[in-house]
DNA sequence: TCGAATTATTTTGTCGATTTTTTTATCGTT
DNA sequence: AACGATAAAAAAATCGACAAAATAATTCGA
């Protein structure tokens, strides 16, 4: 949580974000990624200018870049708040990464050239030593992890070379992050080092250029959110797109 | 374009919108797509203020808002330009449509019930009926045109019960719709009445359930507007995605 | 004691002015 | 004339204050 800084300490951290709307924006993002607002919670204005130390304008507007989003909602003269969860809106958000990631992986596969290999490569290698290094252990840093996890699903998906696919996978990345969040720790300790197992089995099927079995794999495997999130019974909870 | 207003009359248009900043939002948002601003413009706000008769604040938040809906971008401490067009842009919104919008559809056939069926015909006629008084004569309501024609294909994916796939469709079709206005006059007189021929065509696969055939022919469909704007040569121009 | 009406308080949305940064213009030097 | 440094102008970002609206509290009458 960010709060109680000094006025000095803020300008620093501002100047290092671009901007306060910036600095705005990132700050309110993460905390409620973390959980540190309840979904639904009332966003006042006058708590965001204490808590971060700015005043209204860049706070509206970084909650105005919040709501598209989908972090935040507006409603007309009463304000903002922390847009809700629920175990639809996660199955929206995996069926719409199903969409565009299946997609977007396909294109990937037939255009990426050497250096998009290497860039999976690198990117599994990464989140690879991670997690070994972590074995077991309680995680003290989730947040690294993410970055690493994500990082390797761009990477798979860089050569696709469309711009907007990728930024709407950005974008429900970040939206599902917020679910993940909350079970990570857990999920890590149950599933320790075998997470690595289905993400190697995938880059192999991605870099064997074997679309369809990749495709199929990362489809089923943008499920596993879901299903740990809310029970287990069966993929019957979750909507078929393609199944591939 | 919104120009020379009085204060009063500002105030009841903003009312009737919500708040001023969802007023600065909506005219800025329509100036764009109507082509007021070239691609690439600056957009100051002290000329914004003059123009829209408003102050700072509601404008910037408009412009944060339309950061997100792809139609501005904004640079560190050097303010706001309208988006660049380009044939590539325009392709990937393209390519971005055919991914979004054949899943959707996909989804919609599979689960609509009557009632997406009957908002499909009333969808249909509409358009037609407005197509048809049209006939030949220069068009003098573009806008009209416009609505029309989203609210066929809107209906056509409403079953697909996505929030997030019919939102992104929806962000989509408005970022096109940038690039098709410059080319709206020229195409309702070449192609006249017979644009309705293909939108009755898909129509009908889609009531038929005809999953497949109905997919393949909204992807053409929507390659469209990109071979009316930049040289018809074919579809090799255009990448393929999953040519179904 | 309950509930409608009125008043007070809080909160939102907006404005005008100030600060900070960038851009343009001016000047002196080689 | 070309260049870099400095000063003036313009523009962006931010602030503190105010007006409009919503929410909470209070009063009054049945």
């Amino acid at each position: 949580m960010t709060e109680g800084r000094r006025k000095a300490d803020i300008r620093d951290l501002a100047a290092e974000a671009g901007s306060l709307t910036e600095f705005a924006y990132r700050n309110i993002r993460s905390d409620i990624i973390a959980g540190a607002y309840p979904p639904g919670a009332k966003l006042q204005i006058d708590d965001l200018k204490t808590r971060y130390g700015l005043s209204a304008s860049p706070l509206r507007e970084a909650l105005a870049r919040l709501i598209s989003q989908g972090f935040v909602s507006i409603e007309n003269q009463r304000g903002f708040r922390v847009s809700g969860m629920s175990r639809d809106d996660l199955a929206d958000i995996t069926l719409a990464r199903q969409v565009i990631e299946t997609a977007a992986l396909k294109l990937a596969v037939e255009r990426g050239d050497d250096s998009w290999e290497a860039g999976i490569l690198a990117a599994y290698h990464r989140l690879d030593r991670y997690v070994l290094r972590l074995a077991g252990r309680p995680v003290e840093n989730l947040a690294e992890f993410g970055e690493l996890h994500k990082a390797f699903h761009t990477a798979l998906l860089a050569a696709c070379g469309s711009p907007r696919l990728l930024e709407e996978q950005s974008r429900l990345y970040d939206q599902a992050e917020r679910y993940r969040h909350g079970m990570m720790q857990s999920y890590l300790v149950e599933q320790g080092v075998g997470i690595m197992d289905e993400h190697r089995q995938l880059m192999n099927l991605v870099l064997a250029r074997n679309t369809d079995a990749a495709c199929a794999m990362l489809h089923q495997h943008l499920g596993h959110t879901y299903n740990f999130c809310f029970g287990d019974s069966g993929q019957t909870e979750l909507a078929q797109t393609a199944p591939p």
